[in-house]
RNA sequence: GCCUCGGUAGCUCAGUUGGAUAGAGCAACUGCCUUCUAAGCAGUAGGUCAUGGGUUCGAAUCCCGUCCGGGGUACCA
């Protein structure tokens, strides 16, 4: 039982006795003390004054003596205005250190037979072009939110919908055709997808060009739009494909092929991966079959134009559509599908979308639909919606080229670590491979957790230039700190002292307590974040304990102690550390380095 | 127009179910390496928590209005 546990319900003991009243220990409000006060939980005592019918001072007067008195790990109080402090006595602190050293699973919880089944999908990207910054912020949050997760509990499995039809891969099919020259990724040398999005972005050259020619020509720009001859062919690959013409399917395969083999690259470069992969070209089509069994069964109606609709303005929302008047599908036709599809694989007890804010109201339907058509979980499936990246030149967009690549961007840091660690004179006598994998994972570290440590649902500014930091508040920071504690462990290792998980010290100091009451909160914090799911919650807790760390490790010498005993503390202590700073920064999916 | 999310230091962000004097990092300035890694530590400076009301013992936090910004809004995904 934590201790804020027991000081309540201590608490509402405490109420019972003096003013013979009733509260709940959800009413008594326990918080850290300010740092600048003595003790460590303080109680707010305004809540009671109504049933002490005293000043608030004698209030808590009363209850810190009978807090004091009965609780045998408060050692003495103090009174401050309405707030009652409570010194907690060092042995529950110092078995904080018990429970955490060596303990794999200290603020895990385990999963079991019965845990609850997530599965949570990520990442989804369209096949017609690279990777970039927006991707990256999405797979990061999907693929920490799912070890989170799991280290709530739950079993998890990660999935993927890729969507690889639809006329965005047929433009760039088709700006192959006429402009590529056969050029494959071996000819050119070109990462599969970033040659894929290449011709995309030529498309949207030619179909630009065209449709100024003949908005000059006389034509309304809204009828060019739709006249330009590239869009004709790309809408006509579409419909070739529609229909399983041979030659138009193994052109969507190859370059589809060429594609996965580059995300492929880019998802192990991330420390990302699915255990299920759907695509979109599977689910469209029980998308489709969904929504005519909805239509069967009186939940939705056809329009005159033989389109297919969902009625929501009885519940608050609006009007939606399922099936275009032609009978093709759109998005929300194919999330349908899939999502039946997903019902059919696994005993789902909840689902989690981790997709854009720009899509809320479309997952508000989803969830309803879903609902309507008897998915259990529909109702309460999870939108993970979170905020865009901004640039400072503005929004991202593919096509015009204003889009931060996500291997350039890895690389980009990965050169910046390297230069910076040959500048501080760090691993020179490292070898190549280790080095040049410790790069790696500094230039991971510094862009993994400047994206997950801001709230998810705010959006978030990313400077190219100046976003790429590696002091203060930063992934390498919190890998230094834990490769400055494996050093001390890799040195006291050489001097053979082993380290006992017996303590013996007569008192500790300020740092070191602050130090075991961080570590303390990790549970709680776990928890926190699996409830908000929020990795921002576990990114901020590791910061403030390695700041706390480098407090408390300028200040004390760990080896140079003479006093075994305290050195042996000061060792579980910085032993237990790096293990919570391993198995949170795990959480947000960022390694540490031995050394560094 | 309507719906929705946001506005905290020059910049990027924290800020617990409403609690004590609103915190970090970056940038600027000042100190600290013959002592376990200076990617560190200590310090100076920087605030009308967009704005006006309300609720209460107490509001950055809850409610209402206003201003500014992002996103969505029936056949793009």
């Amino acid at each position: 039982m934590s201790i804020e546990t027991i000081i309540q319900k201590a608490t509402v003991e405490a109420v019972k006795t003096l003013y013979a009243a009733e509260v709940s220990e959800k009413q008594v409000q326990v918080q850290n003390t300010r740092k600048d006060f003595e003790g460590d939980i303080t109680i707010v005592v305004f809540p009671f004054l109504r049933l002490s019918k005293k000043s608030p001072e004698l209030t808590a007067e009363d209850l810190g003596q009978y807090l004091t008195e009965k609780v045998e790990l408060i050692d003495s109080f103090n009174v401050i205005k309405g707030f009652l402090n409570l010194v907690v006595s060092k042995d529950y602190w110092l078995g904080i250190l018990t429970e955490s050293f060596g303990n794999e699973n200290y603020g895990f919880q385990q999963t079991g037979e019965d845990s609850e089944l997530v599965m949570v999908e990520y990442s989804s990207p369209n096949t017609n072009k690279p990777l970039h910054l927006g991707h990256i912020r999405n797979n990061l949050l999907g693929h920490s939110i799912s070890e989170i997760l799991k280290a709530n509990g739950k079993k998890v499995i990660k999935t993927n919908i890729v969507n690889d039809r639809g006329i965005h891969i047929c433009k760039s099919m088709y700006a192959w055709k006429q402009w590529g020259n056969g050029e494959t990724p071996e000819s050119s040398g070109m990462k599969g997808d970033h040659l894929v999005g290449k011709y995309y972005v030529e498309f949207d050259k030619h179909y630009k060009a065209e449709i100024a020619e003949l908005v000059e020509g006389g034509m309304e720009k809204e009828e060019a739009e739709n006249q330009a001859p590239s869009i004709i062919a790309a809408r006509e690959l579409l419909r070739k494909w529609e229909a399983k013409d041979e030659e138009t399917v193994e052109l969507w395969k190859t370059m589809n092929g060429w594609v996965y083999k580059g995300f492929d690259v880019t998802y192990k470069t991330l420390g990302v991966g699915f255990d299920k992969i759907y695509y979109e070209s599977d689910t469209y089509l029980v998308g489709r079959d969904e929504v005519l069994r909805g239509l069967d069964e009186g939940m939705f109606f056809r329009k005159e134009d033989n389109s297919v609709w969902a009625d929501l303005t009885g519940e608050g929302l609006d009007q939606k559509i399922l099936l275009r008047s032609d009978g093709t599908s759109v998005y929300m036709t194919q999330d349908i599908g899939t999502a039946k599809m997903r019902f059919n694989d696994y005993p789902i007890d909840k689902m989690v979308y981790v997709v854009g804010n720009e899509q809320n109201y479309h997952f508000q339907v989803l969830a309803k639909l879903l609902d309507k058509l008897g998915f259990k979980w529909g109702n309460d499936l999870y939108h993970f919606s979170y905020g865009m990246v901004e640039l400072p030149s503005g929004k991202m967009k593919s096509r015009e080229g204003t889009v931060v690549d996500a291997d350039d961007l890895v690389e980009g840091m990965v050169q910046v670590a390297r230069d910076m660690s040959a500048e501080l004179g760090k691993l020179d006598n490292l070898s190549e491979e280790e080095s040049e994998n410790t790069f790696r994972m500094i230039a991971l570290a510094a862009l993994k957790y400047f994206i997950l440590k801001v709230d998810p649902r705010k959006n978030m500014m990313f400077n190219p230039e100046e976003s790429i930091d590696f002091n203060g508040n930063t992934g390498p920071f919190v890998q230094y700190t834990y490769a400055r504690i494996k050093s001390v462990l890799r040195k006291s290792a050489e001097k053979n002292i082993t380290i006992s998980d017996s303590i013996g010290v007569e008192s500790i100091s300020v740092k070191e307590k602050e130090l075991l009451k961080r570590i303390s909160l990790f549970p709680s914090v776990v928890t926190e974040a699996g409830d908000n799911y929020s990795p921002a919650v576990i990114a901020n807790y590791c910061y403030e304990l390695v700041k706390e760390f480098n407090q408390f490790y300028h200040d004390h010498s760990i080896l140079g102690e003479t006093d075994e005993n305290i050195r042996n503390f000061r060792l579980l202590l910085a032993s237990s550390v790096s293990s919570v700073i391993q198995k949170g920064m795990g959480l947000l999916g960022i390694e540490m380095p031995e050394r560094m």
